[in-house]
DNA sequence: TCCCGGCTAGGACGGTCGTCCTAGAATTGC
DNA sequence: GCAATTCTAGGACGACCGTCCTAGCCGGGA
């Protein structure tokens, strides 16, 4: 019983196709070029996945618990609801490099599972999700509660925008400007609480 | 010679393509499927087209002359170059049907094209660059000379971001909402330019 | 009327894909 | 050391893909 090594295999499956459809797309990477990725034969895939859709299963679940993990990080390190949207912001600075690459890899997934009509693009809107709700809870708790959905729907409009076109001009200038000029539109809603920060612990727990 | 009869058949290949490419991905479209949209005979493509990368090549083509002759048309239509960018900006809501259920057709053609590594990437990000010019040329018009492709970009990149997230979501009022954003935003650089139009027609020549 | 060239239909071809099957290697519990 | 289980390798399969070939349809010019 060596169920280790079949986790770590399976676990090195799954990275491999993360990457790969992340630079290739799903369905333009084969079985074949996984197989080879990962140093594994191909017919032996069918131990640790019943299909190929059944890796895009895990593949989504990795991604999501992985950006779950990053915001419950980020929570922990930024006291301050402004701070944490701008690290949010900076997704598109830290991440240049394969987004002028690759483009984002929630909004290239999301695209590609709708033309594809691939039964698994609600978990991967899911992914989506997960930011919506975050970032309007940020905003909830800088006092916008009312447009919270709004603001969090214009900062993932930015983030895509942006991936979008650095993908396409490979232009990194032009990610600095956008995002210099969102943190400037975030600034306009987080002064109130930024201030208000110190005397309000409670107000997150409400 | 019914050279006719050809012409026709083919356009009629270059609009089912160019609908199916949209709609499914160009990778998902088979020839198959675009014959059977144009009720003809599958080994019958290869008289009016090469290769799919020839129709592909063609569909491009055909994008690019429609856009062309639709910014044409704004130019004869608005004479205020701030006009003409809010019905750039407005084309998410004139088209938001087909934007929630297949996404920016340019958008997403690059995006996917870039991931199969496909030799027409240059020639579909064409189409990005042409709305580029076109708007960098309205911004130098309003009097921004010095940030016109950077506010072209801003701008592009709001397109980007409300058609990706409106196809993920279906929301239709966020992309109300967003257009409404914008426009708000536009007015802040628009403003002085339209009232110079009046007195300053030779500035466009300079 | 016949012929010729533009145009079409249908099938054959090699290749790749996802899937499945099976024999055997490796590892564990007894 | 044996047996059982976990894991792997490699190939076979049917389906679909883009491509190509060829026989024949059709209409206009001689």
């Amino acid at each position: 019983m060596e169920a280790l090594g079949a986790a770590t295999t399976r676990t090195h499956i799954v990275e491999a196709a993360d990457r790969l459809f992340y630079r290739q797309g799903y369905q333009h990477t084969s079985f074949a070029s996984i197989a080879e990725d990962v140093h594994i034969s191909r017919g032996n895939f069918y131990y640790h996945f019943k299909s190929k859709d059944d890796i895009l299963a895990a593949v989504i679940a990795a991604r999501r618990d992985d950006l779950r993990r990053m915001l419950e990080r980020w929570e922990a390190e930024e006291a301050d609801p402004a701070g944490r949207i701008r690290r949010f912001i900076e997704i598109v600075v830290t991440n240049r490099a394969e987004i002028m690459s690759h483009g984002c890899p929630v909004g290239t997934l999301t695209t590609e599972l709708a033309k594809l009509g691939h039964p698994a693009l609600g978990e991967a809107g899911g992914l989506f999700t997960l930011f919506r709700g975050w970032l309007g809870e940020q905003f909830t708790q800088l006092g916008h509660q009312a447009q919270a959905d709004a603001l969090a729907m214009h900062v993932l409009a930015f983030s895509q925008g942006v991936a979008t076109l650095a993908h396409a001009f490979g232009d990194e200038e032009f990610i600095h400007r956008e995002v210099q000029r969102m943190h400037d539109w975030l600034s306009r809603y987080a002064r109130a609480a930024t201030r208000a920060v110190p005397w309000d612990g409670a107000r997150a727990d409400a």
